[in-house]
DNA sequence: ATGGTTTTTACTGCGTC
DNA sequence: GACGCGGTAAAAACCAT
């Protein structure tokens, strides 16, 4: 704080540090003037004017223009350790009302340290949550990006995360099963889906974990994830195939179709939208393979087979109508 | 826990290049 | 003969009850 305000400003305790040199006056003003060390300066207390420069500067290197700057970029401080989940740098304040001696607080005392040991734990939990949420985001910007996620679920997950944080969801659950489903749930909100497995690929939690825990989620946050549009796949593998556009649209217009039909309910979106492609590059004669489409969709050959029949049938059946 | 539905696995036969 | 495709039966996974 008082290192970076100007020179102008710069308070007597400066002054009495340093005991050095008030023989010679200012020439501005004639009043004394004072060496600051750690700057490298030598000071008018009354005017501010600099006096001499470029002795030897003891400051740090680096400003930093808040406290939590200065945290971050100073150099030293306590060793920490990272077998402590807080590096050691909490404080522990002991329950006992006794001092140093043993011998037991006055009652003064003891209200006393009872504020101190309740506000302590409020600081020590609320910055355990920080570590935790630290953490959490990490987990979900390396899952994110492993699965090519945009930016905006980025955030979504991290919101959502962090409601779950706030509402107690998480005792009970591992840091990583959560951040999962959160990126599982901000994926689906923003129509970008992945199916469970992907995501399941690029996390440490098993899939039946990372279901049930973002069935919890989703329960508790009240969040609102529509049913996975089987539309919302095609993009991506119809793209990872290769497919042109025209062939995208084509996929598109028989999931549309389907739908009007009430065809999908109950199947699995993911294998609808693969037959839908797989069909759609039938139509409009670019050759894939259901054994390609079964690769990039994650479903077997056997349900786009099934699928893509039925998603024919129900465009045929339109015709008639 | 159970029963019904969907998906997967594994296997087979057919046609084409 | 390898490959793509279609079909089938049984097993496994999933879901609602």
């Amino acid at each position: 704080m008082s290192e970076h305000t100007n020179t102008r400003t710069r308070s007597t305790e400066t002054e009495a540090e340093n005991e050095r040199d008030e023989t010679t006056g200012c020439p501005e003003c004639g009043g004394k003037v004072a060496a600051d060390s750690e700057h490298g300066e030598a000071v008018c207390i009354d005017c501010g004017l600099v006096v001499e420069e470029d002795a030897i500067d003891r400051g740090p290197e680096w400003r930093a223009f808040d406290s939590a700057e200065k945290d971050q970029k100073s150099r030293v401080g306590a060793p920490t350790t990272n077998m402590m989940h807080d590096k050691g740098l909490s404080t522990n304040i002991d329950w006992r009302d006794q001092d140093a001696y043993g011998n037991s607080l006055d009652s003064r005392q003891r209200q006393k340290m009872q504020r101190l040991r309740k506000w302590n734990e409020r600081f020590r939990t609320r910055d355990s949550k920080e570590r935790n949420l630290k953490q959490a985001l990490g987990e979900i910007d390396r899952m994110s990006s492993a699965l090519g996620l945009p930016e905006n679920v980025r955030e979504t997950a991290s919101v959502i995360y962090r409601r779950a944080l706030d509402e107690n969801l998480l005792p009970g659950r591992s840091i990583e099963g959560v951040s999962t489903a959160s990126v599982y749930a901000a994926a689906r909100q923003a129509g970008v889906p992945r199916s469970l497995d992907e995501v399941a690929g690029v996390s440490r939690v098993e899939k039946s974990e990372i279901a049930r825990t973002y069935r919890y989620v989703v329960r508790e946050l009240g969040l609102e994830v529509a049913p996975a549009d089987p539309e919302s796949y095609v993009p991506r593998f119809a793209s990872e195939l290769g497919l042109s556009e025209e062939a995208e649209n084509r996929a598109r217009k028989l999931l549309g179709n389907a739908k009007e039909q009430g065809v999908h309910s109950g199947k699995s979106p993911v294998g609808l939208a693969a037959a839908a492609v797989y069909a759609a590059s039938l139509l409009t004669n670019e050759k894939t393979t259901q054994a390609a489409v079964s690769e990039v969709a994650d479903i077997s050959e056997v349900t786009i087979r099934n699928r893509y029949h039925e998603l024919l049938e129900a465009e045929q059946d339109l015709a008639f109508v």
